[in-house]
DNA sequence: ACCCAGGGTCCTA
DNA sequence: TAGGACCATGGG
């Protein structure tokens, strides 16, 4: 795929199963084991995870009618939003909710070697993710020991409720009726369920407001996007102004400038270690 | 010891 | 509907 930045797709917060080694990379989704080099051609199965057959010269286009967007646009061209798996994902942002970047990384990698398959792999690449049915059936303490506190509970639930949930169903909802059954999980809020939405569902008008969109708003459209989303009905107000702003793809654009506030902000990711 | 982290839940007014 | 305490836990 021409134009596709691996690192900075890896590196924008939206995977966390991932392991490079110089050039190459390895990757978890589900059951399935990514691997490809940083510089060569995409392999015929990561073709769907990295979203090949989008229009993203149009998709780009069009969000960056918005300056601020625009020039986020220009700094990390090769960014790609994934297709990731429905589960995964999930439990992946479930597991987020009020922790950094690097204990997701080593809470997921945990849970991944605790009960996943073994993998060809290496590092975070070692393991396949667990399937609903092995959560299902763990332990709180188990799941505990993979350092994901009181979260434990909540991907326990998630993964029992997973078969009724039905994830991939949702993906041919629309948004509203997406975002209603995802809310009905215990640990999956407003921001939770955007980001399963925007990075494993297809609604690319999900808009996931955390801490660093919320000050990225906050600075560049002082006056639009005031307050903080603490509240479900100050957040969809967020969302809906979002959406005037930057369209039916504002969930692309949130990945760019999440993506640019951290690097502004001097964040590291894992890749750059 | 204090604050923050890709927040959510639950209780109270 | 809007605040605010509380929730584990690692890192700065």
């Amino acid at each position: 795929m021409r134009g596709l930045d691996v690192r900075a797709s890896i590196g924008s917060g939206q995977v966390f199963l991932w392991e490079r080694r110089g050039r190459r990379w390895q990757g978890i989704d589900g059951s399935r084991l990514f691997e490809l080099r940083e510089d060569g051609p995409l392999p015929r199965p990561a073709a769907g995870f990295f979203r090949a057959g989008d229009d993203y010269d149009a998709m780009l286009s069009e969000i960056s009618a918005d300056p601020v967007v625009a020039r986020a646009v220009r700094r990390h061209r090769g960014l790609r939003l994934l297709r990731q798996d429905p589960f995964q994902c999930c439990i992946t942002f479930i597991v987020s909710a009020n922790s950094s970047m690097a204990r997701i990384r080593d809470g997921l990698a945990r849970l991944c070697s605790a009960f996943g398959e073994r993998s060809r792999g290496d590092g975070r690449a070692s393991h396949f993710f667990p399937p609903p049915a092995r959560l299902a059936r763990a332990s709180l303490g188990q799941l505990r020991a993979c350092g994901l506190g009181y979260r434990a509970g909540y991907v326990r639930e998630a993964a029992r409720m997973a078969p009724d949930l039905d994830l991939e169903g949702l993906r041919g909802r629309p948004y509203p009726e997406a975002r209603e059954r995802l809310l009905g999980v215990p640990g999956i809020g407003p921001k939770v369920a955007d980001c399963i939405m925007l990075f494993s569902l297809e609604k690319l008008d999900a808009f996931p407001i955390d801490t660093w969109m919320g000050r990225a708003l906050r600075l560049h459209y002082p006056g639009a996007f005031a307050g903080r989303p603490g509240t479900e009905k100050k957040y969809m107000q967020m969302r809906a102004e979002a959406l005037r702003r930057f369209g039916r793809y504002a969930g692309l654009a949130q990945q760019f400038l999440f993506k640019d506030a951290r690097d502004v902000a001097g964040a590291r990711w894992p890749a750059d270690a």
